[in-house]
DNA sequence: TGCTTGCCTGGAGTGCACTTCAGGGATCTA
DNA sequence: TAGATCCCTGAAGTGCACTCCAGGCAAGCA
């Protein structure tokens, strides 16, 4: 197996970025455009021409006038860069990921090592993240104690 | 009691922003420079000015020079914008909340609102990064199984 | 045949959170 | 007295991740 997106091109695979992707056609089928992948992945059709520009994406299918059309192994890779986008993986390192994708298999162990960093960073931000949820929750007692008294204080 | 920073003007108080900063000076003698405050805080000088200017800070002292002197009433407020800006708070808002304090005991409700759906945003990216977290697992094992394959295969 | 809809391109514009620049004052050390 | 160091201000610039614009092609349909 070549890795390349996330897992095979098949029927939806459980773990899905952003919007419920459900809907998908059987491959072979699989000709979306791009409105129907704006939809598909809420993002915009320009931030999907964007991401094709930047070298984000790899090359995508055009119908004979030259319109996009999207398969599922490109939606499967759409959901990946999603949820790298949610862990603040700057789009830069997710096209040099995605170089590496295209360069073939000799870049794997690369691959690892950008993701073992990315999770590293999002297992610290998970303890950040944690640290101000206790700040947060200090100050909302207090304001929460304060604005009892001072109920109690008006229907005094 | 007025809340207004954090938790009083006395020493440290345990839950500290970025960088360790044990070493305040005791009330009265709390007059610090602004390079002494980006040292203290992480936050460059220019920042420091900049939310000044933006509404983000009280009225900072000044020496009869008309330097900035900060006191431990100010780190500690900078100490909870540390806080907020983790949370990945926007500046606008954190502004709106310093209007809301310097407006006094009136807007505590407010504040409340404003805390407890932070606190909701903070809570739903730990989720989502914890999702992230999942699929990064699987693709960096599934490099691990990978690399070893190869390897195994070279010494071969 | 004209109109609408959907898509195409390159390039300019936007919003955020700083960051840098240009020009100048006050204090300290030799 | 000179030079270094630290600070001041307003305004312009930066980097990121989009987002919008202008101008135009192609297909469907009344």
């Amino acid at each position: 197996m070549t890795e390349t997106t996330g897992e095979g091109t098949g029927a939806g695979t459980g773990t899905c970025a952003g919007p419920p992707q459900g809907d998908r056609r059987p491959d072979g089928a699989d000709r979306y455009t791009i409105s129907e992948v704006a939809a598909l992945t809420g993002l915009s059709a320009h931030t999907l021409r964007w991401y094709e520009r930047i070298g984000l994406m790899p090359h995508i299918d055009r119908s004979h006038t030259g319109q996009r059309r999207y398969s599922n192994r490109d939606l499967d890779w759409l959901a990946l860069v999603g949820k790298l986008r949610l862990t603040g993986m700057p789009v830069a390192d997710m096209v040099r990921y995605a170089e590496m994708v295209r360069e073939g298999d000799h870049t794997y162990a690369d691959r690892f090592d950008l993701l073992k960093a990315t999770r590293e960073d999002v297992v610290a931000r998970i303890a950040e993240l944690q640290g101000t949820l206790a700040v947060l929750d200090r100050k909302i007692s207090f304001y929460a104690d304060a604005g009892r008294a001072l109920a109690s204080e008006r229907s005094r």
